[in-house]
DNA sequence: AGTTTGATACCGACCGTCGGTTTGTATAGT
DNA sequence: ACTATACAAACCGACGGTCGGTATCAAACT
């Protein structure tokens, strides 16, 4: 083979299969060999279009993050909502987007991709909660649909508990044992008079727990 | 060198040095040969006493575990304290044992560190939360000092927080962020009937993020 | 008491694989 | 025809891990 009429093709294949393999294997576990079988390409190729291993992951994340972007800016930028109307449509559009299941269908568990755990868990704290939920937060005082103090520790305390605890991909736990944990959250957020946390939404956090399980016992 | 007596101190040694460099530059940046070099040691002196670089690995997370455990547990089975008492004393008691400022020292942010950030989160959910937290929150119900649905869950809540959000070595921020997001902690606490977290503790709290970004900035 | 024996502590050369570099080559665009 | 690009493939040092060998001990035996 020479060259290619059109190199994004590459790139994306070269992107979309260590996604899948950095999601399956973890980081550290995934070789470039496994990338160079699976795209049939070669090393010189690979670094024809990335820097190195670590560049590869960092492209991926950043895919990764403006899919989230977008979705995040869209609720946030919608002017029919006050603050407390975005932060459940939020959560509402999160637990909804059909990105979720695709990550749902490879990922076992986040706390055996400590890589990827990290991950997530900063763009929560650099990008999620500055840029998304505090705004909104912060729109909801101003509208008095939220009473609140401190509401940069709020969104941080918010989403470490929905995104991290809840979040069944870190660590998969029952079924029962999520309905449970969404109580909790439900209890914590209404207690601080923030009353965004549906039925629905914990519905949602059941079923893709359940989801997660189903593929974990498959693998 | 040749054989020693008390080779107790040889496995030390390795795990004192290898502790030391993993928590310094983390698991995957630390080679052998460093542990080589430091302990002055041989490869095979190393794969002796160990099975390999993921076993010494193991072994740091065991003593850790053990040393925590241990703290906990007298906590737990103090029969002097309620419920209550006993979770107050918790956070007490690990907020002002001297390991944690040796930790302090070392670890520059555990989000770089994505290996060890894992096992610290798997141990909240595998050891301190069930053997730990969970019974003594279910001990305050029963004595009537802690009022609350959902035990595990709760302590599971209140264990991400403070352990992970509020732990300055996760992700290290200002004194003065550090003050508020121990106030939203607080409030989320108290707002759930449980009045545990006192004024000393939070002080505790910001003087240990103030010690790890001074630490921070010396490096 | 001296010798043998077997287990343990340790050494260092060696191996395959890893991430990454370099050099070479065919082709698409100009 | 020329050049920049898209790839291939040989190659490199460092890595984690293995293995045969050696030094040193305590216990068993003569």
């Amino acid at each position: 083979m020479a060259r290619n009429k059109y190199p994004e093709e590459t790139v994306n294949l070269i992107l979309n299969t260590a996604a899948r393999l950095f999601m399956e294997k973890g980081f550290d576990r995934t070789s470039l060999q496994d990338i160079i079988d699976e795209t049939k390409l070669s090393k010189g190729a690979i670094y024809h279009h990335f820097t190195s291993k670590e560049d590869i992951f960092d492209k991926i994340c950043q895919r990764i993050g403006a899919e989230n972007s977008e979705r995040l800016a869209a609720v946030r930028d919608d002017k029919s909502l006050n603050g407390l109307e975005k932060l459940r449509q939020t959560f509402r559009s999160s637990m909804l987007h059909p990105n979720q299941e695709r990550i749902t269908e490879i990922i076992p568990c986040l706390l055996d991709n400590p890589r990827l755990l990290a991950i997530h868990v900063r763009m929560q704290f650099d990008d999620v909660v500055p840029n998304f939920i505090a705004p909104i937060i912060k729109e909801g005082i101003a509208d008095g649909s939220i009473k609140a103090e401190n509401p940069d520790q709020l969104a941080e305390a918010i989403m470490i508990l929905s995104d991290v605890w809840l979040n069944p991909a870190v660590r998969p736990v029952s079924k029962e044992d999520t309905r449970r944990r969404c109580e909790v959250f439900r209890s914590i957020t209404r207690s601080l008079g923030l009353d965004f946390f549906d039925d629905d939404v914990i519905q949602a956090y059941v079923d893709y727990s359940d989801a997660v399980s189903k593929n974990q016992s498959n693998q």
